[in-house]
DNA sequence: TCGATTGTCAAGTGAATACTTCAGTATCAA
DNA sequence: TTGATACTGAAGTATTCACTTGACAATCGA
């Protein structure tokens, strides 16, 4: 059963974990290459790629090779989906909460 | 290391399991019982206890015990966590781009 | 009071996860 | 060309995770 891009669980099974976090983090100040990624972790090169492979298949990073050099990029795509996620939940309750509202009113009314 | 209970990364955790958005999505609807939240689902009623734990623990439900029912509702602590990490980091990273725009004119106009 | 309902607790299991090591390959710079 | 750099890939390991079973406690309704 494999996920589309897009999924929402797989943004939240990549933003679960501290390491890829941070990578995100750093993201947002610019592109950088693997390895210039890797530097401040106390991880292996290989482990932070696997983090990019799992950022990259949930929208959250963009990356690119160019000649031995892969340069890495944060992506939209992935925060847009959780973006919307939260702004459908919440408007779905919210409006709950003001049925709730109404009818206690109306029973303070009686 | 226990984390408080605003911790985002237990949010993520949490919303990164399927049984436990269909949770949230549950309770969104209103308050409800153990038994009557597990139901639809084929798993144990332990195994929904557990979710549900891991949904209190991070801000995303609130449960309470009277007579033999616990009635577990939404909480609405960890999505505003949630929003605010990801407004932060949309933030910080527009921020970027469009310093990154500014340089692209810059040059252009040269 | 007694049986059924509703939930709790402890312990175990299989699969997934975050890592590691080690052995490559491709590219660049001198 | 040669050595260093920057990654890639496969395989293994320890831990965490979702879930189960089974035995129990508390409460409610008849």
């Amino acid at each position: 059963m494999a996920s589309p891009k897009g999924d929402i669980g797989r943004v939240f099974h990549a933003l679960g974990d501290p390491t890829r976090r941070a990578i995100v983090e750093r993201l947002s100040e610019g592109p950088i290459s693997v390895s210039g990624l890797a530097a401040p972790f106390s991880i292996t090169l290989t482990a932070v790629v696997q983090h990019l492979q799992i950022l990259e298949e949930s929208g959250l990073a963009r990356t690119e090779k160019s000649g031995r050099v892969r340069t890495c990029r944060i992506e939209t795509a992935g925060l847009s989906v959780l973006e919307q996620w939260i702004k459908d939940r919440r408007s779905l309750w919210e409006r709950r909460l003001d049925r709730l509202a109404e009818i206690l009113a109306e029973q303070e009314g009686k």
